[in-house]
DNA sequence: GTCTATATGGTGATAGAC
DNA sequence: GTCTATCACCATATAGAC
């Protein structure tokens, strides 16, 4: 058994209850193993969230980075931005949903660890608009509230996400970044 | 002790640590209640749960009737949704976070009456917005995913609000309608 | 109405055999 | 590596005295 069908299982479980009502005699059930196997796997639930949140932001991070780097327009960015977003989302809902909902769960000094490195990647939007205003291009009031806007409606999704609905991630992206770029531009 | 005070200790608490991980004790502590006491006002913890969450929810309905029936146009409905919202949310910080996120943790039959009001109130954003288009103020590709972007926004708000803040409600609400708006309007 | 005390069951984590 | 059995603790909820 991988540590990492371990975590995949817990990811969803967790999403499913929370982290709180998720067990881990729910999460060994879902691996086929006895509770204390479990154990000798992983050194303990808070390990389990650690690692997720760990794994899920750092590929975020990871992902955004090429887009900051393109030499491309800051509109172009931002939709980049909002397709690695909902591409990542929608091929990892769950651990998604665990690194949006539930970093509350950790305990009080990794949540201090962890909440700087979000607010990191929330600045990587940021800078995009940013970008876009000295380009000439964007005319944004507030580009830090204009990032929570953007960054409130990608994460959102994760709450009403449905793999098989009408729309696809990337569609979803798509209409996402429309909509928003209309209200940055300049006119 | 009144069970309006309980209810609305108990959203702090279910706020800050989740619905399973906030204790009766804790509730109890936080009214100076035994636990036996606390028991004596409310049936059961579930019970409490659901009382939070009819209680946000019909207010938010009810405060969105009057923008439904408003003879203004739908650039302007929608302007005082988002308000009423973002009204709403900062002034009942505590019981909105749980309106948003903890329905999850209401038992299956509860949830499956809650579910269809939830849906509901996300009815009136999409009617506003195939308001603006039937009015030929708005071209929007998919009014339904123009509400759930709209809403996401406004949602997503509770994640981050701050009362002691840079930004009031008042402010947010403003902005956030001002960018989305402009994704709406027909050019 | 409010309390102390308790019933009953689930929780994270570990000991120790194989 | 995996298991059964168990520990110590905390949870929701209730009984019964005042």
């Amino acid at each position: 058994m991988s540590k990492e069908a371990i975590l995949e299982a817990a990811a969803q479980i967790i999403r499913e209850k929370g982290y709180h009502a998720a067990s881990m005699a729910d999460i060994a059930n879902a691996v086929d193993l006895s509770k204390a196997t479990l154990y000798s796997h992983i050194d303990s639930k808070q390990a389990i969230l650690v690692a997720l949140l760990d794994q899920a932001l750092e590929t975020l991070i990871e992902d955004i980075q090429p887009v900051l780097t393109a030499n491309v327009p800051a509109d172009e960015k931002f939709r980049r931005a909002m397709h690695a977003f909902l591409s990542y989302m929608s091929e990892n809902l769950d651990l998604s949903a665990v690194l949006l909902l539930e970093h509350r769960s950790l305990d009080p000094e990794k949540r201090g660890e962890h909440i700087p490195r979000r607010d990191e990647y929330e600045s990587y939007w940021r800078q995009i608009i940013e970008e876009g205003v000295a380009e000439g291009i964007f005319t944004v009031e507030d580009p830090s509230l204009s990032a929570k806007v953007a960054l409130g409606v990608a994460s959102w999704t994760v709450m009403w996400f449905n793999p098989q609905g009408r729309l696809s991630a990337e569609q979803i992206a798509d209409q996402s970044a429309d909509i928003l770029l209309e209200g940055f531009y300049k006119r």
